[in-house]
DNA sequence: CGAATGACAAATATTGAAATCTGTCAGTCG
DNA sequence: CGACTGACAGATTTCAATATTTGTCATTCG
């Protein structure tokens, strides 16, 4: 088990091994470092805490869940179907996750629920991908005019209910694919360019 | 004490009482009542189980906290205006009972994780009044062509995230009020009436 | 010499025996 | 007679003793 030099990577690996074997509540870091056959003072000499090492490992999970989202905001699908794709590769990422394994979703929602900068982090980051999809929507004239930051905060928060892990049990009701349809219909209605509603002019 | 004789009302008031004194977790049925000057056994002559009292606790407070939004969603604002106000209002009352008084309010989300049916009546009461408000709206020509009760779900579920009490850590954040009214804006304008967007007719 | 160890104090978690609580019901009391 | 009691069994909670874990650091090892 002890093959090469102690690194960061090598705990990390074992750590993560760790959680999803014991689970959150029971992972020690001297299991960790039982499981690389070093003693536990060792893994401080890389992590200064338990908080930090479980951080790490969090941050590794989020950094790779990122990945197919980033690429459907690369994308030059046209940007109304494209934020549509986005939120629902959002959502059925996370409905996977708390479906196929709930305990190892129950485990990053621990880790998530301690570690506060790594969460905040990552929720920029998401909102920053929606931000570029409504810049590229209103150059193509399919959004008006608006603050892709603020737009973009506004669509997460609003898609909050079917993404947001301490709402997951409510993920499993009847009707919860068309109630998430009728959310996105109305958020794109918003987006779309208004030609003054009333009164027409010009 | 024990005054009259023992009705499901004074019960009720006794344990509301013991709740908000010792918490969801320490208050017993024998507290309650004791607090009537009766055996713990005559409580139940009244109330099934430990639980339907508490539930009908919840009912008492669920009540109570909906009559200003009911008589907001009854006044003659305007639609969109009215939506906005009910919408800002529920907003409001919730962050008012975290805020003010964060015991009481872990006591009533306790007595709400616990009670399932009481909370999905609650919830189906909002959502008419919010689907009374969109009916007049398209009556008065503010809203386009929808379903109201849907379109009712939609809107509720957008502003989960400034109302759902599990996500009352977020209400203190900077920013949050503005992100409220933006997503608000967002929202009226997904119901505002449509003329056609890109080609126009007749 | 630098990486790793393991003994240690303080903080945290586990355990199981004792206490309390829930829900029932035969019996009392007015 | 019917509202109320209180003793009871089983379930749940409390609490304090015990054990484990975290994080440090003087010492060892290669």
């Amino acid at each position: 088990m002890n093959d090469s030099v102690l690194t960061p990577e090598r705990i990390l690996a074992a750590a993560e091994d760790v959680l999803r074997r014991y689970g959150p509540g029971k992972a020690t870091v001297v299991d960790v470092a039982q499981a690389l056959g070093v003693s536990h003072g060792s893994v401080y000499r890389h992590f200064a805490s338990k908080a930090a090492l479980r951080e790490a490992v969090l941050r590794g999970w989020l950094a790779r869940s990122m990945a197919p989202l980033q690429a459907i905001a690369n994308s030059r699908t046209p940007p109304p179907a494209r934020l549509r794709q986005w939120f629902t590769t959002l959502r059925q990422a996370k409905r996977d996750n708390v479906l196929g394994d709930p305990e190892l979703f129950a485990t990053y929602s621990a880790l998530a629920a301690e570690a506060g900068d790594a969460i905040a982090e990552h929720k920029e980051r998401m909102q920053q991908q929606i931000a570029s999809i409504l810049a590229a929507g209103m150059a193509s004239g399919d959004f008006r005019e608006l603050d892709p930051p603020a737009a973009a905060r506004a669509l997460f928060d609003a898609t909050a209910r079917f993404h947001y892990p301490g709402l997951s049990h409510l993920w499993n009701q009847p009707g919860e694919d068309v109630a998430f349809t009728r959310l996105l219909d109305l958020l794109l209605a918003g987006l779309a360019p208004a030609p003054t509603p009333p009164r027409r002019r010009k």
